[in-house]
DNA sequence: AAAACTATCGGGAACTTTCCCGAAAAAGGT
DNA sequence: ACCTTTTTCGGGAAAGTTCCCGATAGTTTT
């Protein structure tokens, strides 16, 4: 009842096995073993994107032809580029970059890791670095740390798989390891990091001027007349927690000030230790009459700890930031900070990372900040 | 001097041309046309990603085997499986998702546009969306609109030529045409709002109870004793613009209040135009002894002028914004404002794209909102 | 008019992976 | 010993694009 479809032969058909549950034959006559189609599939409108390919049938050309058209290549003519030209806008065809990407090796999409997406700062760096990117065709891919190393290379594996063309990291505030940097150094990828750089890798970096920002300020509060000044700092594994700590110090040395052990707190950045280590602070027999925090979110939790105990700002405490986070102006008083260009560290950063994609020398871009003297710490004129 | 490669003849060889710039030749008794190879060609030592063909050919067998192998397959041999996964372990093999997403047509990218990233709520979206889809194997591509409808078309398009799987979309404040999202339902590709929803397209959206939230929010300061209400919102092209004034409206109604039209204004929600309606607002002969604004940023911006112009608050001014942005409790005092749940926002609307790409029938969530009361509002306490 | 050249175009490999299907080898059944 | 079944594997197409290289037809030069 089965015939061959080679021979049509009948009678020399035999069973021969079951192949993934459909009856398989073989005949006798020729030899030839054969299952029978399947009549039963759907015959699949699945939705066709035009290709060039598409396109070349269309025009009786070669597909050939029409990528030159499309690219703009020179080798060819002029009225076979503007027939394939109104052909593909008459279609809608859009290239599909997959295939690119999967030719080049080259996604034109670069990753971005930051340790956090809450406060003002990083959002603001990335829309700075997604400018500049996107100006130049690159898409943007963001990834949070939320500060824990895990994630960090989690987030690098997931990106490096992605086949990012380049990578853009702030690192998180636990990270003291660096291997999965060096697998994307292995691998070539172009690496930079910004604000959380890096110290053992050689890499591009964007960093403000973390040591003279974090002096100024200090300084600044001593010629207000503070005396007792405490600095509640990140992690010790940060660089800027490094920089900024070594301004403190050395701006309360050029004063004749002497730095207390009880008075120097690092921290993880995150609120609640904020808020404990502030309340510690103020709990001291000798508490500090000014506190310089690493960075604006900080400085705004000590205030309202402050606030909360009832200690006056700026009359009982002075308050100094880092980074000008809009909330600094908002609250009251008006929080001093040490400004620094946000939007001008993402683009640097983008820039960067498009030299290292250029080949060009590594780089290391430095900007610098601005004391910008506010409410919380104007003890002298308070006093006037 | 020049022998053709097919004759070995060299007498009857003979220049036939140039081609890109190098010499061609003509062998006149094979009749064979040849350029010569050119030699300065570096020998490209480019590295070269280890694939499975490497695996394959490393291990004698075939790559359809070693695709079986790493692919957990069943149609295969468990020593064979083990060789294969070992092997690609010690080369430090990774599938390269770009072969896959051409082959498949999916990128496993999900895009997301915003229309800001300068305030808190869109980010904390963004987090709790990029929480639900990299939980569910998808990576993330985010876009700013910048509140602006040729820039969001832009971004539209970007994200739909990358081949996202879906798209996450909260609408510019420009938007009144959505020709291009149509253009994304046309391609069958998973469209999902939230916040800023379209009227016009049938898809799955996410929102918050805005009328109800509005109307609890003016209802409250009329019970506080607010009497001259005005509302600060946005274009009346978004939604929630629209549901916030009803439930205003509505709460105003109940209580016997005249809504006037000199105190409802719509605005752009830049921060310079909402400085200009706030002093507009508190110059009127008789101005408003409350504002509702349609967020908190907005609020905010009304409070600082408030401030400015030496209006107390909330004794000569009561404020409501909306969304419960930190900076809310920051401010002084702080701001009473309906807090809606922003990272659920963004893990359902995550959800509902899941959803839609599984083909699963269309859904609207509809979040729940709560009252704040904080100091900006609290006449009657105050004036015990 | 032969030789040399230019302007265009087509063919096909390459990129990496998955999957369909047929084939071989091994095992089981009578 | 022969047929059937199962297990395991290989070959090759497909996805969409770019690019190298050879091949024409027509054009200019000698």
């Amino acid at each position: 009842m089965v015939s061959c479809p080679k021979c049509n032969e009948v009678s020399a058909v035999q069973k021969a096995g079951i192949v993934r549950g459909k009856q398989r034959y073989c005949c006798k006559s020729c030899d030839f073993h054969f299952t029978l189609p399947d009549l039963t599939t759907a015959p699949q409108t699945k939705r066709h994107q035009v290709t060039i390919v598409d396109i070349a049938e269309e025009l009786g050309i070669s597909k050939s032809t029409v990528s030159r058209a499309l690219r703009g290549h020179t080798d060819i003519h002029a009225g076979t580029r503007q027939m394939v030209l109104d052909l593909a806008q008459q279609l809608e065809y859009q290239p599909n970059p997959l295939a690119n990407a999967l030719l080049k090796s080259k996604t034109n999409t670069v990753g971005i890791i930051v340790p956090e997406f809450r406060h003002y700062f990083f959002p603001a760096t990335i829309i700075g670095a997604q400018e500049v990117l996107s100006a130049a065709g690159y898409n943007v891919m963001i990834c949070q740390s939320d500060e824990s190393y895990e994630t960090e290379v989690a987030n690098v594996k997931a990106l490096m798989s992605s086949r990012v063309d380049g990578l853009l990291v702030s690192l998180s505030s636990q990270t003291n390891n660096f291997d999965h940097f060096r697998a994307v150094q292995r691998r070539d990828v172009p690496l930079v990091f910004f604000n959380r750089v890096c110290p053992e890798l050689d890499t591009p970096q964007v960093v403000v001027e973390d040591y003279a920002g974090a002096f100024a300020a200090v300084e600044h509060l001593i010629e207000q007349g503070y005396r007792r000044i405490a600095h509640l700092t990140g992690p010790s594994t940060l660089q800027v927690s490094h920089l900024r700590l070594q301004g403190y110090l050395d701006a309360l040395q050029k004063h004749g000030l002497v730095p207390e052990n009880e008075l120097i707190i690092h921290y993880d950045l995150t609120p609640e230790k904020a808020r404990i280590y502030a309340n510690y602070l103020l709990s001291l027999p000798q508490p500090p009459d000014a506190i310089f925090a690493l960075n604006d979110p900080t400085a705004i939790e000590i205030m309202l700890v402050a606030k909360a105990r009832g200690v006056k700002i700026p009359q009982e405490l002075g308050v100094v930031g880092f980074s000008n986070d809009p909330m600094s102006a908002i609250i009251e008083p008006p929080l001093t900070t040490v400004a620094q260009p946000v939007h001008e560290i993402g683009r640097q950063a983008a820039q960067l990372l498009l030299e290292q994609m250029n080949d060009a020398p590594p780089r290391r871009a430095v900007l610098t900040t601005q004391l910008l003297v506010r409410g919380s710490s104007q003890l002298e004129r308070q006093k006037k």
